[in-house]
DNA sequence: TATTGTTATACTCTATAACTATA
DNA sequence: TATAGTTATAGAGTATAACAATA
């Protein structure tokens, strides 16, 4: 410790304001888990969001931009350069949708079928690893006041 | 529902398996309470990374920019922008480090510190806003289970 | 030789305005 | 008139390389 009446200086950061707010403490846990998130997807050249796209569209077939954007919150503008590169890397098609003329319907080709079965399957894995300090039902709490929040 | 045989399109998007991923819940709830806070922040003209930077200040005076980059995941290069900001709202003030003449510690002005104190009691306010659907119990819980992921 | 702070710069992510075609 | 998708672009946030001063 510095001594009284001369310039103090820090020898171990006390950090436990910041740890009694919700926000921090999830932000923290949040940037741990999909930091190990993007590590692992990096094998299928995947990104968060990337993921995060293509499991909707997966379990949604012709859901549309707008859809996604809503429910990812994500702008129109942004999702749209996304999808291209996802059509590029022959992942997703967009084909008319059956009862709006305005809107593009889309879904995964064989390809990112195959893709993201095995992705989900690491994802998986990947939450069991992220959480191992968890027990099941420790973990079904975390998710269910996770969601009290938000929802 | 969309009839067999034709292209399928989505009424209400199903986003189960994605809530069923700790990251994806963590990342939303944080998403949540870091808005709230940013709103209310606002007043004081302070970011959320702001606020975790000038509070660290506050319970750590002297505490060294490396210091700060280390606890709060943020480059050096990004940190003196930063710090050069809060200095220039005449905030914080940079001071010679008393063992290491290579480094500079860091201290809240009068200023910033009378900002620091309402700033955290308008924190500690939006806390519980934000976790209101929270039980106290409930609240411990949860940032109990989120500091043994990443901690 | 390693570390702290710094500058300059590149890159990614996010946001805004405006256009088109369909409703 | 409003909405879905798109283009172009601006701005914020994040990352990399290189340098001076000090350890």
């Amino acid at each position: 410790m510095a001594a009284k009446d001369e310039t103090p200086y820090v020898e171990t950061v006390d950090t436990s304001y910041l740890e009694t707010l919700v926000g921090y403490n999830a932000r923290r846990a949040a940037l741990f888990v999909i930091g190990n998130f993007m590590e692992r997807m990096a094998v299928f050249d995947l990104r968060t969001v990337d993921f995060s796209v293509l499991s909707l569209i997966h379990h949604n077939a012709g859901i549309t931009s707008r859809q996604l954007c809503s429910h990812l919150n994500i702008l129109a503008p942004n999702m749209v350069v996304m999808l291209n590169g996802l059509e590029r890397k022959k992942l997703v098609e967009r084909r008319p949708h059956p009862l709006d003329g305005r809107a593009t319907g889309l879904h995964l080709t064989a390809k990112g079928q195959s893709l993201m079965v095995e992705a989900e399957a690491a994802a998986y894995q990947l939450e069991m690893d992220s959480t191992s300090r968890l027990t099941t039902t420790e973990r079904n709490t975390l998710v269910r006041l996770l969601k009290k929040i938000y929802k």
